[in-house]
DNA sequence: CTGGATCCCAATAGATACTG
DNA sequence: CAGTATCTATTGGGATCCAG
């Protein structure tokens, strides 16, 4: 779709989240950083999706544009990088579980759920807490971000 | 981004609601159908955004293909086609207050909300309701669509 | 070795014009 | 009104290359 610029604003806030979570990797790179806590490069491409290297890059740069997640150096290894939630991006945990809880209730070909998931809905509210608080979030006030 | 097939199934339940969801002009239309009671193919493309005729006929039959909408005549009048949630789509609603509720963090741009979204802040539940209960829901229980 | 950039080319999305 | 047809632009897969 094309990109909200200033052009095509239409002053719809709703368009605003839709700009940021209307692509499918997108959602599933925030669904990785959120619950299984994916943090370099490498954990998106070995999540298993079959996402290609420059597709990844885009959508990291795009993400990071966007203010939802950060980048910076890996104090233990100056080579990797991490990725990590913002403020910004935190904010759309919520988001993300109703994603989940429609999908449990309408989706007939999981019979077992993931893992991760598995664990969210024994303790909802622990889980995301733990989520969450592993986190150290990176800066980011609204306002900020494209 | 790929769709979701037996072939590239993983059992994760967020990529069930990721392919639904992870498409900007799909959100866009959902948003026309809960919030702005867009019923008619006219309405999408009036809606304002620019989306093509071709896209517009692709997204309605993908979303009509998930179950989330049903296409019917207008019982008025023949030559026109009446597009409504299903139960299945009502369920998504959660989601896009979601979306909004962020959106209304975050964004920067909007000084003065939608009118639509004005509404839904003024009286969440009592909006909600009245588009909602608006609508003759189409029929779709758990197990149905894609 | 990690995080990309680049290239090739296949497939998909999308704008515009047109039709039953 | 509700779409197709056609043509062009962009995305994406897969491999490879490269810099720190």
């Amino acid at each position: 779709m094309a990109r909200q610029t200033s052009e095509n604003w239409f002053g719809c806030p709703f368009r605003f989240g839709a700009n940021v979570l209307g692509d499918g990797w997108s959602l599933l790179i925030l669904r990785d950083l959120i619950f299984r806590e994916a943090r370099h490069y490498g954990d998106f491409v070995a999540a298993g999706e079959g996402i290609s290297t420059n597709i990844l890059a885009d959508r990291l740069q795009r993400l990071e544009a966007e203010g939802v997640i950060s980048k910076q150096q890996d104090p233990d290894r100056a080579v990797r990088v991490i990725y990590r939630l913002t403020e910004k991006g935190r904010g759309l945990v919520p988001i993300l579980m109703a994603i989940i809880d429609w999908s449990e209730q309408w989706d007939d070909r999981t019979e077992v759920p993931a893992a991760f998931i598995k664990a969210y809905r024994e303790d909802r509210s622990g889980f995301v807490a733990s989520v969450v608080d592993g986190l150290e979030l990176a800066e980011a006030k609204p306002g900020e971000g494209a």
